[in-house]
DNA sequence: AATGAATGAGCCTTCATTCAT
DNA sequence: TATGAATGAAGGCTCATTCAT
């Protein structure tokens, strides 16, 4: 196999997903800053220190942009709360979390984001149906989570009991983003006496 | 006395927020529709019917009525929590503000919005810091109901206890407004349930 | 009646259409000298002598400007061509008409415009219906004229016969708006030497 | 004979006039389909499946294609009319030639272009001046021919009244190919009616 | 108090052209 | 020879804001 051919592929391949990353990285700084609405091409291409006419090359429109990044988003947000469950410290996994979404985190969710893009949702039925969709994911994998940990500590969970807490939780961590957004130099403790408080109830 | 200009003061006192008040409602209408900055005055002077140049004798700018509304927003949020308090059946209380919610009343705080300008409050120091007070008072409210509850009911709760079950409330509850923007469709049962779970561990 | 009021509607009914007058009359201009897909908004509105943003109050796009001024071609070729009829010195006429074309009368058709839309015609289905449209009435405009003057002069003329004159003279015609744009210094002798060559046969 | 490089000067030239050849087939069809200015350097190169940066090997900027591909139209035409003359059955050809236009044969002048450019030849002095040429040429084959063909017959023309006559018959043909422009559905018969109409006197 | 015409800055997007590879 | 990534200058259009009436 002759190297210097074949991995060009490969390298044209990592050129155009790296440029898309590094306008995806910019663009999501200045939406962050500024708002989906208010950040301008300009600033993104700015930030990404390319020229404006070449983000079209990676990407159709602003709006195809923005539908990029609110997919990462949602993919983020997951991982934030897949990387909840494995262990027994549950209370303590979230305080970590909302420190990390607290402090801009750049590979957390970032909050500010997920409610403007939630308020989008409204508007834009693409995006609410996205949304809809990564919402029922999130609830499956708690629900399925606590059926597993409630196996593993002997009992069970019937499904419809399972979907009632994973709704629960999610209102409450949820509930926690909106917290972080809101009043960012909370301390973890308020952050973790709030969680000593409703868990309790809502896991087996 | 002269009838031509007799009640002068208050009539055009009357008028002038009269005015303020058309304008503010088709602000509202207008954004919840298309976001702060997506809507622009002329929709708003549309949806007043009035001329888009006359809304600049009742505002600065249309900052100064997003300001506004957003004031009214925090008001809308205050009452609608102070709503959930008198009686017993605070989980029924809750649900039915959740579907007011859902069901956009226009009397009602508006979820979208709400989370639209938590993250405006973000960028805009002087939104973030009328956020931050509206918060502070809406668990200022929270927790003297705690304990005035907690006190008919012969026990007692102290301060910083009532201010953490009055933070946890406040994120199940923001986490329901979010919950009713992005699944508009969720039933009251499941609220209902969710309540039935949660809140025994809040209340006194 | 009193004067200051009766006749408000018409004054500004008469601002607006005047101010379209104007734009139109820019876009003329401009599109004359660059073609319409050279000549920007900010030409015409520098020639209108208005601000770029005005255009759009009376104008939904540069379309509807493109638009609006084939219309206006169409009808002034209409109204060259009925001009053409009435007398008896037809070729006259026509020698008249091309040396107002070549001239770059502002109240005639325009001939380099003229060739311009046809070819738009080609790409751009509504416009090409418009043309279509237009020059069936010029046709039966041209029958017509020719049938009267039969009957005038004693003789008949069926009506295939007519529309295949019709038809002739349209080439006729339009292929001088061609030599028009292609040879604008030809003299008018040139011409009238080729009606008098042509037209015999075609008129009754 | 070194094989690598035996024919390599004929190779290059071939070559790249083969290339410049692709390159003005797809510009062609390009300006076609979406007129000189709205066909992008990108759909040419497309079209020609080269890249876009190499079309600037060949020619200098799009403008030099404009033009390179306005002196083919004109040698087209120059050819489609010289194709007019030989025979005796001189309508005949006129209503093959005029279909051969509206069916867009690659072949022929295109008619669409043919308008398009002659409008650019009003703004542009270096096109302005190739079509005077390119007609004046045209006006003297015909005009040639004329008194050639009257001499067979017998007769004699004056220089001056061929090229009347020729100037007239140009204005008959080139006003069938904006017909053709716009009215693309016309029947052939119509065409040959006109022409049996007009020709009499305009052949000797 | 009220209108709505007018402005001008700024936004998203396209495209001819260049250049490193 | 050939590619296609990159640039930067426009271009069409929107919109908050002002102002004469």
């Amino acid at each position: 196999m002759n190297p210097s051919d074949s991995d060009k592929p490969v390298a044209v391949h990592d050129r155009a997903s790296a440029q898309r990353d590094r306008i995806l990285n910019a663009a999501r700084q200045c939406f962050i800053e500024h708002g989906f609405h208010a950040a301008s091409m300009a600033s993104i291409a700015d930030a990404a220190d390319i020229s404006a006419g070449l983000i079209y090359r990676y990407f159709d429109s602003k709006n195809a942009i923005i539908l990029a990044i609110i997919e990462r988003q949602l993919a983020e947000k997951r991982a934030d709360i897949a990387s909840l469950a494995p262990g027994i410290d549950f209370a303590e996994r979230i305080v970590e979390l909302v420190a990390r979404w607290r402090a801009g985190d750049a590979r957390a969710m970032n909050p500010a984001l997920f409610l403007e893009m939630s308020a989008l949702g409204t508007r834009d039925p693409q995006i609410g149906n996205a949304l809809l969709a990564a919402d029922r994911l999130t609830r499956g994998d708690f629900a399925r989570w606590l059926r597993q940990r409630a196996e593993r500590s002997g009992t069970t969970l019937s499904d419809s009991e399972a979907t009632v807490r994973a709704f629960t939780l999610q209102c409450l961590i949820e509930g926690l983003a909106l917290r972080a957004v809101r009043e960012p130099d909370i301390g973890d403790e308020q952050v973790a006496a709030a969680m000593a408080l409703a868990l309790p109830t809502l896991l087996p």
